[in-house]
DNA sequence: TCTGGGGTCCTTACTCTA
DNA sequence: TCTGTAGAGTAAGGACCC
């Protein structure tokens, strides 16, 4: 016997921006980015814009200084994690009432396994849009499908606050026009790649035959390409998982050649991180160091040891010993530390 | 003064060992 | 010992995601 399954996927609209204009009323209905510090003039890139910023052509991942050319109006606010990771909690905690088999993809995502509830799948949805609106005052947009590639390009096709419902058998009309950049796991590079050859929807993809896309694009991603642009995807709703590396990064207000600031400020991140290993009770065996110079040139070097631990100092030795092959030459913008090969602390 | 921060996965190259 | 090869582990870089 065949049982489709049902695969929901649920996306807070404009979530940072959003919920600062529920706790600022008067910021509701304006222009505004949430995004680094807050303050435009400094380093940062946009985090959210709300759906007025957006109008002027202001997007996720923007540097905030080309946001306020854009938008000289808009107001910028910094990025408040903890406030969102709250409410986010909040909306996760009513998806598992509605189904345990959840899977949490970032702060303002998630995966639900409904195959098991009776009702049509609409009336699901239109149940947690309610709850979520009722419990957090925000809105959401969901897609729900037979996988979750197919539910997630759902939850994009309409928004804000939409619903949108793909069957198997939607895929050529509703799939195949669309931009190729929608599937996931195209993005900004293998897009203009794919216009090269000629390639612009995700039909286009879709008419390739295997061979085409495994000769054009590697075989594991060619594989999967090819099944993508049918619809075709099988991966589980994943509920639960441990992180494979811990990591803390930071750019500089301006670029250093001065090895000491570097040094001290490896060293102050890599703290940080193994405080986070020792917190969630993890400990690591490989260490890596990551530079990028001020033409945006990014190096890494890693070191594993013979043992995993969570000592600073050991830990400290191995990420000096990395910085120590990096030749400064140019101008620092950025350092980072992170420890992989984690395993988790008995106990 | 374009280009954050925290992650995952894939590819390629190289080394060591069986 | 020579030659080849397969697999594991490590290292570095890059694309992608939110």
């Amino acid at each position: 016997m065949h049982l489709t399954k049902k695969i929901l996927h649920m996306d807070m609209d404009a979530f940072f921006a959003s919920v600062e204009q529920l706790r600022r009323p008067e910021l509701r209905g304006k222009p505004i980015v949430v995004g680094g510090s807050g303050n435009p003039l400094k380093r940062g890139v946009v985090s959210t814009a709300s759906y007025e910023a957006r109008r002027y052509g202001v997007h996720s991942a923007m540097p905030l200084r080309t946001a306020l050319k854009l938008c000289p109006n808009c107001i910028f606010l910094p990025v408040d994690y903890g406030e969102y990771q709250r409410v986010s909690r909040v909306i996760k905690r009513l998806l598992l009432e509605v189904s345990p088999l959840m899977e949490d993809v970032g702060i303002d995502e998630a995966y639900l396994d409904i195959t098991g509830r009776p009702e049509p799948v609409e009336e699901t949805a239109r149940e947690i849009k309610r709850r979520v609106l009722e419990a957090t005052g925000l809105t959401c947009s969901i897609g729900i499908a037979p996988n979750k590639l197919l539910a997630k390009i759902a939850s994009d096709l309409r928004k804000p606050d939409g619903l949108t419902i793909i069957g198997a058998e939607d895929v050529e009309t509703m799939i195949w026009p669309l931009p190729a950049r929608k599937l996931p796991g195209v993005g900004p590079k293998t897009e203009e790649h794919m216009k090269g050859l000629g390639i612009n929807t995700i039909g286009g993809i879709a008419a390739k035959t295997p061979g085409e896309l495994e000769e054009l694009f590697g075989r594991s991603y060619g594989q999967y390409l090819f099944e993508a642009s049918r619809g075709i995807h099988e991966s589980p709703i994943i509920t639960e998982w441990e992180p494979k590396s811990l990591s803390r990064e930071e750019t500089f207000e301006t670029d250093t050649s001065d090895w000491q600031t570097v040094a001290r400020s490896l060293a102050m991140l890599l703290r940080d991180v193994v405080s986070s290993m020792r917190e969630d009770g993890y400990s690591g065996r490989t260490v890596a160091v990551k530079i990028r110079f001020e033409d945006f040139q990014t190096v890494t070097r890693a070191k594993t040891l013979p043992v995993e631990t969570c000592s600073l100092e050991v830990l400290r030795r191995a990420a000096f010993e990395c910085l120590g092959r990096i030749e400064l030459i140019k101008r620092v913008r950025l350092v980072g530390a992170r420890v992989s090969s984690l395993k988790k602390i008995a106990g």
